[in-house]
DNA sequence: GTCTATATGGGGATAGAC
DNA sequence: GTCTATCCCCATATAGAC
């Protein structure tokens, strides 16, 4: 019933053990640092068994990957499908927007109690560690998603133009896993001033920052002057 | 006289060839992922004289990083004070804050010909891959310019509270390094609408929506009722 | 400072018995 | 499905000759 993930690994089949101890390690580690002997020892089966069930060490890192990301992405889109039920002209405020594009994000650990975002994290860490490997990911997991969401803030947001949504949507997409991948610098780096650990304060105050950032001129080149320092 | 980094490899010094080589393929490749023997293979180097010069694999990367953070702070640092000289009463605006602080970070290979922004994808992966290893490298290198521009901000948008400062600090700074990790992945996903290797749109487009970020209103929990949906 | 040679330990993957 | 044993490759680091 998989009701604890963190307890009775025992009772796990191989193939679970698997997956559990790998998601954890890939997080912890990285994934080029973790090795299948690391694996496999810390989850108490046989070296051999992740050729069997996964073909590959890439194989069983897709597999990692797509149980967080399927149910992520549904999650996401029943909460902007509810939201526009409950908008009165089906137009969703940009602020449920990126709700319903953050929340299943940051909870993507939750029920399993992966509160410290180790698998967050490892997304991306993964995005630079190999991007053709990314690539692939993103054409069969996020592509629909994506237009999905880009579609419903250009309803929000009528009078930016497709390229100006793009760079936006890029910017607020990097931030979200920027922000993910260096929360523990937070730590040390705002004097005590800011609680990292804070996940939902984490998240208003990026829904804040990005719907800021969206609701900008999107004319920089005309509004604003650059100095034309040279370095 | 380094005239043109990527030429003439054969002029310099074992040490310069290493450091060249490492940043490459630690850039391309990550840490982890890079061995030592494949440096010294490029570089025509070898394999004994990556310990001798620079003790460890680490030792390697440490000074790597170095060589471009320096004068990449020096820059920011200069920036920053031409911007306050040229103000009317010593307060620079957040675009000139910004601009000094973004720019020099996206110059960092210049003129070395890094156009394709390799170094900071690796500093960016470095700060995934050894998180202990770059809280070292901020308090040797970052702190204090941190302390230099939080200040400045601190200056040009006195209503915010310094919890908020740093919020956004944190969240611009994952930014600059997401965008930059993530670059790539713009290539694809917006259907030929933007540009991703066009770095002065990049860096505008960047200003933009950082300061718009900044000049929000700073208290999403009084101005913005959350919806509360359960995931 | 630079080389060869090697110590020492790990890595992913697989063949074949059970 | 799971095991043992092993192949073959690569890693970092160092000792010691030149």
């Amino acid at each position: 019933m998989n009701i604890d993930r963190n307890s009775a690994i025992v009772n796990m089949n191989t193939r679970e053990k698997i997956l559990e101890t790998a998601e954890r390690l890939f997080a912890e580690r990285g994934f080029e640092a973790t090795s299948l002997r690391h694996i496999t020892t810390e989850a108490g089966v046989n070296l051999a068994a992740v050729n069997y069930h996964f073909g590959s060490k890439e194989g069983l890192l897709r597999e990692v990957l797509k149980n967080r990301i399927v149910p992520m992405n549904e999650s996401r889109q029943i909460l902007l499908e509810k939201s526009r039920f409950q908008s009165q002209d089906g137009v969703v405020s940009l602020e449920r927007i990126y709700e319903a594009f953050l929340r299943p994000f940051f909870n993507i650990g939750a029920p399993g109690g992966d509160s410290n975002g180790l698998f967050l994290r490892m997304l991306g860490r993964i995005s630079s560690e190999k991007p053709g490997f990314m690539k692939g990911l993103y054409q069969e997991h996020f592509k629909e998603i994506q237009e999905l969401f880009v579609a419903a803030i250009g309803e929000a947001q009528p009078e930016l133009s497709r390229e100006e949504i793009h760079w936006k949507f890029h910017f607020a997409l990097s931030l979200m896993l920027g922000s993910m991948i260096q929360r523990q610098r937070l730590k040390f780096s705002s004097n005590g001033y800011c609680d990292p650990d804070d996940i939902e304060g984490l998240i208003q105050h990026l829904i804040e920052f990005i719907c800021a950032g969206f609701r900008s001129a999107g004319q920089p080149k005309s509004n604003f002057k650059f100095a034309g320092i040279q370095p």
